[in-house]
DNA sequence: GCGTATCGTGGAGGATGTCAACGATCGGGG
DNA sequence: CCCCGATCGTTGACATCCTCCACGATACGC
């Protein structure tokens, strides 16, 4: 049986999108994680001299008032912190701990596994024009 | 700058789904539509007889308890009614009035139009292989 | 017939997206 | 040097959306 719905793009990248963050969402649930903060903190830890939470919202594509409260919760289990920015008094740098960093490899690593179910069906070349194609439709829309 | 998530898959596809379905929400708004009420009412229009309330969950991902709502929502607009299955009387099938089948159509082609906009950037030849991956992953899970 | 499964419905709770406002601070133009 | 508009973080409100659980009504297999 075919619908209409199943050569709808917009449909099957939602779909799509669903089932590979539902797979990692359980991944991440053994280390207490979710997509959104573990996003958070794994870009928190990517700089050593951490970063503004403006620049974690607009490379996530999340509502500052939303990467306050993620970054809340990461504070709050030891992860992350706040430190002032050395330039700029308004801004607040998180920045991950040391403990932050084990637990994000540990997270990366069951993230990495858990998405290999959904993609097993694409090889590595597939997966890079999918890379591709996906990075074009989001900077087509600024 | 490039992050490590501007090469993740589940990160790529959330955001681009993201896209589409925010440009989609905009265009279906001038016919006083979201996109989960719109693919219902598409849906329903696809069938003369109807489909039932739990083939609609199914087929579009959805709890049994949110299609009761967005149903609710179309029949108060007149967009679709509820009929007595003539096979089983527990299931209801969610027809689509004429004036469903107007809207339906005249919201379908805003939605196709506003989404030319994100998948500008690709071909013809790449949505067809686009469309081909993002089944697969869908399918993969089941 | 009787037990089990299914359909629609209702309700709870959490997660997510969007928007408006506000104090504190920065930066630039006069 | 001072003021004004812009920026950063924060809070609050609100709508959407997802995931469960429970229930009455009905169907179906044994």
């Amino acid at each position: 049986m075919t619908w209409s719905f199943a050569d709808d793009l917009g449909f099957l990248m939602s779909r799509a999108s669903g089932v590979v963050v539902r797979a990692t969402n359980a991944a991440l649930a053994e280390h207490g994680l979710r997509v959104r903060p573990y996003s958070v903190l794994a870009l928190a830890a990517e700089s050593e001299e951490g970063t503004s939470q403006r620049d974690l919202g607009t490379v996530l594509g999340l509502d500052p008032s939303q990467v306050v409260l993620l970054v809340d919760e990461l504070v709050e289990r030891g992860l992350v912190e706040r430190r002032p920015s050395p330039a700029d008094r308004r801004t607040r740098l998180v920045v991950a701990t040391a403990e932050g960093r084990r637990v994000r490899e540990a997270a990366r690593q069951a993230a990495d596994a858990a998405v290999e179910g959904p993609l097993a069906l694409l090889g590595d070349a597939e997966r890079e024009r999918l890379r591709d194609m996906l990075t074009r439709v989001w900077t087509a829309a600024g």
